[in-house]
DNA sequence: TATCCATTCATG
DNA sequence: CATGAATGGATA
């Protein structure tokens, strides 16, 4: 009738992540974790080592209360599985992006549309003539091992081999709004 | 349905 | 100002 489109509640909702990636906490409890592990030693980190915890404040109540974007900050945890689950495999099935979005707990939305920026990236740097350097991220990664191998997400199965999640599992900072 | 693309717009 | 996540339209 009169409304064309229900406006999805989650659009315009605060995005941040509270923690600045719980992942990496259960990565590094993973690996041997001996004092500061330099991990993500990604060529194109920026500084951000509290900035992860600073860029939590939200602009919650600021008077700006318009329809902003909200621009969502990807850990360096989460960033890392998925460029280099993108750089494996260019297009991913339904399948593959909602158990991605599963592990990274966030939805399906949210991972179409960072691959999708990644290809168009990845094309532009092409088109470009980009002397194709250094290869971004770091070829070999524990993360990515256990990040694997705590999942089986070859094999398609979405179970824990440790039965016990850390308080993170979801629904602490997890929006069921986003979940599109 | 998803993807391509230009564009918007929040962050650093 | 550059980067990049998110949006909307066009298209297959």
């Amino acid at each position: 009738m009169g409304l064309k489109k229900i406006m999805h509640p989650c659009k315009y909702d605060l995005q941040r992540h509270p923690d600045g990636d719980p992942l990496s906490s259960f990565l590094l409890h993973r690996s041997a974790y001996s004092g500061h592990l330099d991990f993500f030693t990604s060529p194109r980190v920026k500084l951000l080592p509290t900035s992860v915890e600073e860029s939590t404040v939200k602009k919650e109540d600021t008077v700006q209360s318009k329809k902003q974007k909200t621009r969502t900050i990807f850990s360096r945890t989460q960033l890392y599985v998925l460029s280099d689950r993108s750089q494996r495999q260019k297009y991913l099935s339904f399948q593959q992006m909602r158990e991605l979005s599963n592990f990274l707990n966030f939805c399906y939305k949210q991972v179409k549309t960072w691959f999708q920026n990644q290809r168009m990236k990845c094309k532009r740097q092409q088109e470009n003539n980009w002397p194709m350097n250094s290869n971004s991220v770091t070829q070999n990664s524990s993360a990515t091992i256990e990040y694997l191998g705590f999942y089986a997400y070859s094999q398609g199965f979405l179970m824990n081999a440790f039965g016990n999640l850390p308080t993170w599992s979801s629904q602490t900072w997890y929006n069921p709004h986003w979940s599109n």
